[in-house]
DNA sequence: CGCTGTTTGTACCGATCGGTACAAACTTGG
DNA sequence: CCAAGTTTGTACCGATCGGTACAAACAGCG
């Protein structure tokens, strides 16, 4: 399952063929078709779910319900981190809402978003920046990340990931009131 | 020609069918494959040789050229707004970095933004940041640049665009001296 | 008009696409 | 150990993929 995520991360949804999935998984496409009887869809549509999920409860949930935000905003940063892989590893959610599949997934895309924005803008706010500062800067912040996945990866140097969330961590904190 | 790179853009390069291709140009194949012998690929190599020109000579050169740096850097958002069309358009050398034929055009992807950066950073040196500050800014804002597109697309909301090159620019503006 | 060279539409190629059918190989309860 | 149910490999489907062949349609020039 890991491995399927992998394959629509490093091809696209239109690029994941079947052929791909089954010899990235190991599975024959029996297996798969008993698995996900939707098709390729529907396996797309579950790793979404599984990122969601995973998102959910490692960030979101945390950025929300920390007793101490700011220790959830750093914790944020080395999650996305570790996550990317430093840029070397791409953003399934952002690679669907550039191209392929996107009126198909549309609508998880948008809730991913939506609610990293939104539980970021909580945390933000709990540290002291006003209502209309900190929703701009939650944004930012992931806009920041995404964009910093996209150059990373044009320029082949994961330092640039690195760097991106080093300032924007420093951002938020010279900017907390 | 333009039609051409729309359907690069909104499909991907994996996404984008011959079919399509022909439909969106009015081109049959013959035509085609007379016009681009080498196929899809010298196809989409074209697109991205006119893109890089074109950003070339209205974003690039003036920000290295320009007698009044500011304006050239207030010009170059200007013209990212009206390019990506306030974050509805999608940047094809962005697309292309993150999935599809990554290997095949990676040295031009890495080409554009690399000048993109550089043209930025000469342009932000020379308004008085510090090399090490206008370096770390320029990487910043190409980056935000890309990550609002995604984002703006996610959420389906533009005005995350337009926002994002607002502050960016107001950022530029307070930290300039 | 006829001749020459380029631009185009169309039929076709093998390969591969996503998806289905189904029978062997398994596990499992008795 | 056998019957029932589940998991798997494989052959196959029509459609479409990127690409080629080639002959009609076309242009410019005499």
């Amino acid at each position: 399952m890991p491995a399927l995520a992998e394959v629509f991360r490093e091809h696209g949804y239109e690029g994941a063929s079947l052929a791909l999935i089954s010899r990235a998984t190991g599975l024959g496409k029996g297996s798969l078709y008993h698995l996900f009887p939707g098709g390729k869809a529907e396996m797309a549509a579950c790793v979404l779910a599984e990122i969601d999920a995973w998102f959910e409860a490692n960030l979101y949930r945390p950025l929300r319900a920390a007793e101490r935000p700011e220790t959830a905003i750093s914790d944020m940063f080395e999650a996305v981190q570790t996550y990317f892989r430093s840029g070397r590893r791409v953003c399934l959610v952002g690679v669907l809402a550039l191209g392929g599949g996107r009126d198909l997934f549309a609508e998880a895309v948008r809730g991913y978003f939506v609610r990293w924005v939104a539980a970021l803008d909580d945390a933000l706010r709990r540290t002291g920046h006003d209502a209309a500062a900190s929703a701009a800067l939650a944004e930012e912040v992931v806009a920041q990340i995404q964009g910093a996945i996209v150059l990373a990866r044009a320029l082949d140097e994961p330092a640039v990931f690195t760097r991106a969330l080093a300032a924007l961590q420093s951002r938020i904190a010279t900017a907390a009131g």
